[in-house]
DNA sequence: GCCGTTTTCGGCCCGACTGTTTTCAGTCG
C-alpha cells in the first residue's frame, strides 16, 4: 500500500508552516505530479513559473491571506492563487489533493536529490515500494548498495554509483543551509587565487549569488577565460581543499570542498566571455524576463550570445555591457538582478545610480573598549584606533554608540559614566590634533520590551544622539512589538534605528511588526534606518530597503564594529544598499561632516 | 495555467551533460 497524498500527513510533517519557500515547494510538487500525468507541458512550466516567482516574493503571502489582504504576484493568475488561498485559509485544497493524490509523497522528498528528477523518482518508488517518508533516503540508499538498481532498465551501473553519492550528499548537506556571503566571498578568493597560479587565465570572475551581493550562497560559481583549458581543469580538480571531483570536462568541472561547499568552473571563449557571465549571474527570474525581452527584439539568448531568429546567426559578446546595450537597455548592475522591475526602468533609462563605497562619509555605529558597565560585550578597540582605522577609510567622521550602561544603575551612576566618557574621549581626541574629523559620542541604547528605552530620559542630553535598538524579547507579537517600536522611536534624540529586523542569518529570524507603520514614523520623525554591514545581520533586508525607499525613507550605513578590523564590513552594507537600489541622496552618512552634524544634533 | 501597446487565443526560454542507448530521456542550471 502506497501512502498516496494526505493532507493532514503533510501538515503535520511536511507542510506545517506556511511560508513562501514551503508554498513554492507545494506548487512544485504539483507540477512533477502533472508531469507524471502527462498534463499539458505549459501548464506544468506555468506551476513551475508561479513557484519561482513565490519563492522570490519578498512578502509572507500567508501574513497577508490570514489578513484578507489582496496581492498581484507576476506569473501567479487567478487559479494558482486561489488555491493557495484555499490551502492557507483552511489548510486544505481539495483541488490540489486531487492533482497530487496517487503520486506517493516519497516521489516527492526523492527529487530534492541531485539526479533524480520525477520520473526517476516514481520508477524507484514504485519498483522497491519506498513508501516511508521517514526513512525514504536511507532505504534508497540501501537498495542502490545492494546493487538492485543497475540492473533495472534504463539504469545502469554509473547512474546507481551516481544515486549512491548523490543521497549521501543530499544527506550531508540537508543539515547544512546557505553560507554567508562573507564566507563565500573567502573561499571565492581562496580559490580564485590558486587558479591564478597558471598564467594561461586571461580573465577570471565570480558568478551567480555572489557577483548580485546575494546575503546567502548555497554554491560558488567561476568564470574563466583561458588559453589552456584542460591545464585549467586539471588544475582547478587538484584544488587542495577539495573532498571530491564532482565532474570534469573539457569546459567545466565541479569539487566538493571540505566543508560541503560545492564549486563548479565554467570556461568560455573569449569573444563570448560578456554572454557567460550574464547568463550565469542570474538570478533565473531575472535571465527569464531578460531572454523574453530579447525574444520580443526578435533574438533567443543563451549562455553563447544572442541568435538572430531571422537569420539564425549568431551574435557574440565579450563585454557583459554590450549585450545589454544591444538589447537597447540601460547596463543592469549584478546587486539588482533579482527579477523586480529592472528590465522595465532599464528599456526607459530610469534606473537609479546606484551608491557607491566612496560615497560614504563616516561610521556611526562602532562600539570601543571604554566600559559603560554594559550587561554586553565591549569593544575590543581603543578610540585611538578606531579614529586611525577611520581616517585610512577616508573618513570625514566617526559616531562612537557604546551599549547603554545597565539599566539597573541609577540615573547618578549612568550620568556618572557618560561623563567620564565623554572627558576622556576629548582628551584623546583633543591629544590627536585631528582637523576636518569629528567623533561624535552616542549610545546604543535597548528598548525595553515595553517601548521604554534603557537609559534614563534626563541622561539623553550628555549624549550627541541615540541610536535605538531590540536586544530582547524579539518573540512578541506583531500588534505588541509595533507599539514598542513606535514608542521608542518618541523619545528625544533619537535618530537612527539600528539593525531593526533584529534577525541573524540562519540563526535567528527576524521579528515580527508593521513595518509600513514603524518607517512611516522613522521618516516623520526623520529617523535613519541603519543598514547593518554585519555579515551575519545585512538588516534591514534589501527586499525592505527597496520598499521603503519609494516611500521616502532615510537610511543609514554602518557598521556596528566591535573591533577595528570589522569596520570593514561596510562594504557589504553598501553591496545591500545597493540591492535596495539606493542612490547617494538616499543614505544620510554620505553627508559632509557639516550636514551630518546639523542632522545629527540640531546645532548648527 | 499565465499573459497581452502585434494577441482574450495562441503562444509559452534554452542548451549541455550524463547515461544508456544507437537516437533519446531525464535532469540541471
Amino acid at each position: 500500500m502506497s501512502v498516496n497524498f494526505d493532507v493532514n500527513y503533510y501538515k503535520q510533517k511536511y507542510l506545517f508552516g506556511k511560508s513562501n519557500k514551503e508554498l513554492a515547494e507545494l506548487l512544485r510538487y504539483i507540477a512533477y505530479s502533472l508531469e507524471l500525468k502527462k498534463q499539458d507541458y505549459f501548464r506544468i512550466i506555468a506551476y513551475k513559473n508561479a513557484a519561482d516567482a513565490l519563492e522570490s516574493y519578498p512578502v509572507e503571502i500567508y501574513d497577508l491571506i490570514k489578513n484578507n489582504e489582496d496581492f498581484e504576484i507576476e506569473n501567479i493568475g487567478k487559479i494558482i492563487k486561489q488555491k493557495l488561498i484555499e490551502y492557507c485559509k483552511n489548510g486544505y485544497s481539495l483541488e490540489i489533493a486531487e492533482i497530487l493524490s496517487g503520486i506517493p509523497i516519497t516521489v516527492f522528498l526523492l527529487t530534492k536529490v541531485r539526479s533524480i528528477g520525477p520520473k526517476k523518482a516514481y520508477r524507484l518508488v514504485e519498483t522497491f515500494k519506498l513508501y516511508n517518508p521517514d526513512t525514504v533516503y536511507e532505504d534508497l540508499l540501501t537498495i542502490a548498495q545492494q546493487g538492485k538498481i543497475k540492473v533495472l532498465e534504463g539504469f545502469g551501473a554509473k547512474s546507481e554509483e551516481s544515486i549512491i553519492k548523490a543521497i549521501q550528499t543530499y544527506l550531508s548537506f540537508s543539515k547544512q543551509s546557505r553560507i554567508l556571503l562573507s564566507e563565500a566571498d573567502k573561499i571565492a578568493g581562496a580559490i580564485i587565487k590558486w587558479l591564478k597560479k597558471l598564467d594561461s587565465i586571461e580573465k577570471i570572475d565570480v558568478l551567480g549569488s555572489i557577483r548580485r551581493r546575494y546575503e546567502t550562497v548555497g554554491d560558488i560559481d567561476i568564470a574563466v577565460v583561458s588559453k589552456n583549458n584542460q591545464k585549467i581543469i586539471d588544475h582547478f580538480v587538484n584544488y587542495p581543499n577539495k573532498v571530491k571531483i564532482e565532474n570534469a570536462g573539457t569546459n567545466k568541472a565541479s569539487i566538493i570542498l571540505k566543508n560541503n561547499i560545492r564549486v563548479d568552473i565554467r570556461i568560455a571563449e573569449k569573444s563570448k566571455y560578456g554572454s557567460m557571465l550574464q547568463y550565469f549571474t542570474g538570478n533565473k527570474i531575472h535571465n527569464i524576463n531578460l531572454r523574453e525581452h530579447a525574444l520580443r527584439l526578435g533574438y533567443s539568448l543563451s549562455e553563447y550570445g544572442l541568435k538572430d531568429i531571422k537569420n539564425n546567426r549568431l551574435i557574440y559578446f565579450s563585454d557583459e555591457k554590450d549585450l545589454y546595450h544591444f538589447l537597447k537597455l540601460q547596463y543592469i548592475p549584478p546587486e539588482i538582478r533579482e527579477g523586480n522591475e529592472e528590465i522595465e526602468k532599464a528599456l526607459v533609462n530610469n534606473l537609479p545610480n546606484l551608491i557607491t563605497a566612496s560615497d560614504i562619509k563616516g561610521d556611526l555605529h562602532i562600539h570601543s573598549n571604554f566600559n559603560t558597565k554594559t550587561v554586553y560585550d565591549l569593544g575590543v578597540s581603543s578610540l585611538e584606533e578606531i579614529i586611525t582605522k577611520a581616517i585610512n577609510l577616508g573618513y570625514s567622521y566617526i559616531g562612537i554608540a557604546d551599549h547603554n550602561p545597565q539599566h539597573s544603575l541609577s540615573e547618578q551612576e549612568v550620568k556618572k559614566i557618560l561623563t567620564e566618557r565623554r572627558r576622556f574621549y576629548d582628551q584623546i581626541i583633543y591629544s590627536k590634533n585631528i582637523e576636518q574629523f569629528k567623533v561624535f559620542i552616542a549610545i546604543e541604547c535597548d528598548i525595553l520590551p515595553n517601548g521604554e528605552l534603557a537609559i534614563p530620559h534626563s541622561c539623553i542630553e550628555y549624549l550627541d544622539y541615540l541610536i535605538i535598538s531590540v536586544h530582547s524579547s524579539f518573540e512578541q507579537d506583531k500588534d505588541t512589538m509595533t507599539k514598542r517600536l513606535v514608542k521608542a522611536l518618541e523619545y528625544p534624540n533619537v535618530r537612527i534605528l539600528a539593525h531593526p529586523t533584529g534577525r541573524l542569518i540562519n540563526k535567528r529570524p527576524a521579528i515580527t511588526a508593521d513595518w509600513d507603520k514603524v518607517l512611516s514614523v522613522c521618516k516623520t520623525k526623520d529617523i535613519a534606518v541603519e543598514i547593518n554591514s554585519n555579515p551575519l545581520r545585512l538588516d534591514l533586508p534589501f527586499e525592505l530597503i527597496k520598499k521603503y525607499k519609494s516611500k521616502g525613507v532615510k537610511f543609514i550605513i554602518n557598521t556596528d564594529a566591535h573591533d577595528c578590523q570589522s569596520m570593514e564590513f561596510l562594504k557589504y552594507g553598501v553591496d545591500i544598499a545597493k540591492k535596495g537600489w539606493l542612490t547617494k541622496d538616499d543614505v544620510v552618512n554620505t553627508k559632509s561632516l557639516d550636514k551630518i552634524d546639523l542632522w545629527l544634533t540640531g546645532k548648527k
